[in-house]
DNA sequence: GCATGATCATGC
DNA sequence: GCATGATCATGC
C-alpha cells in the first residue's frame, strides 16, 4: 500500500506528523474515521495510528516505526487560567515485564530500544468534546538529554532492583525521579505474577513523571517565560552524584545552624513573612536564584515539606494536603484517587526544630511513602468515603452536633481527616444529605498527615 | 500537652 | 475568590 510518507525515514515521518498541527482527528484523517469502533483509554493513539499513519495498532517491542526507530505516542495536554499549556497526565510507556526486566542491561533494555527516540503527538484536552475533535498543538520528537538520560538510567536500575528483590508488588511512582512505575491496567485487579516471589504484582508500565512531561511540552514549544536553575550541571556530575546526593551535601553545611545563622551565611535577606519564605531559603542553599525554579525538582515532581519539631521532636502542625470535593470523593476509586496520586510523589522534607525562639536546621530527607503505610493510607480514603456515601459525618455526642465519624488520628498512625477551610461556612456540597443536620453541604474537609506519623517515620528513620 | 475543630494570611 | 500553608482555640 502506497503511503503518504515513507516509514523508513525518521525525518520523513516527523514531516508528515507535523502536518497535524492546528488540526483535530476529524480533519486530518479520512472518513473512514467516522466508523472508528475504538473505545476507551488510549483510543486516540489508536484512531491516529490506523487512520492517520495508516498502520495496525500493535503491542510489539519493536518501536512502532522500527526501520525508523521512532516511537509514536500521543498524549493529552490541560490549558490553564493564563492559557498555558500542561501536560494533563504522566506519559504511559511500555509495560514492565517483570521476568524480562531483571535479565536486562539498560542499554540493550526493551524499555531503551521502544523509548530512545519518541515522536510527541500533543492534544488539547477538553471535557466534553469528542475526541476526534480535540486539537493537536504541539508535534516533535523527543530525545533524552545526556544528563536526564542517566537520572532515568538511575530510575530503570532501582526498578528493576525492586523486581530482583521480589518486591514488584511494593512498586510505587514516588520511588524513582523522572522515570516512573505506574500502574497500567483496568482496576487494581490487573495483577501478573514476578519472578521472585509469589505475591502477584500490579500491572505496571514505566512512564515520564508529569513534571518532565510538562518540561518537553516547554522545550518543543520554546517556551523561555519559566527560567530554571539546576543542581546537575553536566553529565560527569550526574555519573558520580544523585539528586539525593546533592541536596543533602548542600543542606550539610548548615546542620544544626539557627535560620538566621542560615541567612548570614548566604548573605541573604528574605522577607520573613512571605509566603515563600521557606522555599526561597531551600533555593538559596541549593544554589538557585531566587527567580528561578530548581529544574530538577520540577522534572521529578517532587513535593517540598517544611516541618517544625518542637523541642520534644513532635512536629507542631500536622501536615495539610489540599481540600477534597465530596461529590467526587464518592465517584473514585483509591487506585486513581487524588489523595493516592499525591501520596505517590517524591517529598522532600526539611526539618527545624525550635530552640526556644530560634529555628535550627535538623536535617532533610527525601521520602517517599512506603507501601505498608499506602495501605494504611487507604484504610483511612476508604472510611471516609464510606462515611460521605452513607451522609453519617456528624456524629452526635452528648446530645451536641460537634462531632465527626471522619477518621481522627485515633483511627490511623498514618493520616487522619480534618477542617481544612475559611470557616465553618466554607462548604462544598454532598451527595448524600446528612442524616444528623440534613444539611446538603458540610464545611470543607482534607486529608493530613499525623504529625506522629512524620516524626517517627519520617524525621527518625 | 495533645486531639480536634476552626480559622487566618498570602498570593495567584 | 480560592488554594495553600500556617496557625489558633478549646476541652479533655
Amino acid at each position: 500500500m502506497d503511503l503518504p510518507y515513507n516509514p523508513n525515514d525518521k525525518y520523513s515521518i516527523i514531516e508528515y506528523a507535523k502536518k497535524l498541527t492546528g488540526k483535530t482527528l476529524r480533519e486530518a484523517c479520512n472518513e473512514n474515521i467516522l466508523v472508528h469502533n475504538y473505545s476507551g483509554k488510549g483510543n486516540f493513539g489508536q484512531i491516529l495510528e490506523k487512520y492517520y499513519f495508516l498502520y495496525e495498532p500493535n503491542s510489539d517491542a519493536e518501536p512502532d516505526f522500527a526501520i525508523a526507530g521512532l516511537e509514536l505516542k500521543s498524549t493529552p495536554l490541560k490549558q490553564l487560567q493564563n492559557a498555558d499549556y500542561r501536560s494533563k497526565e504522566r506519559l504511559v510507556l511500555n509495560i514492565i515485564n517483570y521476568f524480562e526486566v531483571v535479565t536486562q542491561d539498560f542499554e540493550t533494555s526493551s524499555f531503551w530500544k521502544k523509548n530512545a527516540n519518541i515522536l510527541l503527538i500533543f492534544y488539547l484536552h477538553q471535557a466534553g468534546y469528542n475526541l476526534l475533535d480535540y486539537i493537536i498543538k504541539l508535534v516533535d520528537e523527543w530525545n533524552f538529554p545526556n544528563t536526564d538520560l542517566e537520572i532515568i538510567k538511575q530510575d530503570w536500575e532501582l526498578i528493576k532492583k525492586k523486581v530482583a528483590d521480589g518486591k514488584a508488588h511494593e512498586l510505587s511512582e514516588g520511588d524513582t525521579y523522572y522515570l516512573g512505575a505506574c500502574t497500567k491496567g483496568a482496576n487494581a485487579s490487573s495483577v501478573r505474577k514476578q519472578p521472585f516471589s509469589n505475591t502477584p504484582a500490579k500491572q505496571r508500565a514505566f512512564s515520564l513523571k508529569q513534571g518532565y512531561v510538562n518540561h518537553i511540552i516547554a522545550s518543543i514549544a520554546n517556551d523561555n517565560s519559566a527560567t530554571y536553575g539546576k543542581l546537575i550541571p553536566n553529565l560527569d556530575v550526574a555519573k558520580k552524584q544523585t539528586i539525593e546526593d546533592i541536596v543533602i551535601n548542600k543542606f550539610k553545611t548548615y546542620y544544626n545552624k539557627s535560620e538566621s545563622e542560615i541567612l548570614q551565611s548566604l548573605g541573604l535577606k528574605l522577607n520573613l513573612q512571605a509566603k515563600n519564605y521557606y522555599a526561597n531559603l531551600t533555593k538559596s542553599i541549593l544554589g538557585i536564584e531566587l527567580n528561578s525554579e530548581i529544574e530538577e525538582f520540577k522534572k521529578a515532581d517532587i513535593i517540598v515539606k517544611t516541618i517544625r519539631l518542637k523541642e520534644n521532636n513532635l512536629p507542631k502542625e500536622d501536615i495539610s494536603f489540599p481540600t477534597f470535593k465530596y461529590e467526587e470523593l464518592v465517584e473514585e476509586d483509591w487506585e486513581e484517587s487524588a489523595f493516592k496520586e499525591i501520596l505517590e510523589h517524591k517529598f522532600l522534607f526539611v526539618f527545624f526544630q525550635f530552640e526556644g525562639n530560634h529555628l535550627i536546621l535538623k536535617k532533610v530527607k527525601f521520602w517517599n511513602m512506603p507501601f505498608a503505610d499506602m495501605e494504611k493510607a487507604k484504610e483511612v480514603w476508604h472510611r471516609t468515603k464510606e462515611i460521605v456515601e452513607n451522609g453519617d459525618i456528624v456524629k452526635k455526642f452528648k446530645g451536641v452536633t460537634r462531632y465527626t465519624n471522619f477518621p481522627s488520628k485515633k483511627f490511623s498512625t498514618v493520616s487522619h481527616v480534618r477542617p481544612h477551610a475559611q470557616n465553618a461556612n466554607d462548604t462544598y456540597p454532598l451527595p448524600v444529605t446528612d442524616k444528623v443536620t440534613n444539611e446538603k453541604a458540610y464545611t470543607k474537609h482534607c486529608f493530613w498527615l499525623n504529625n506522629t506519623y512524620v516524626r517517627d517515620e519520617i524525621y527518625f528513620k
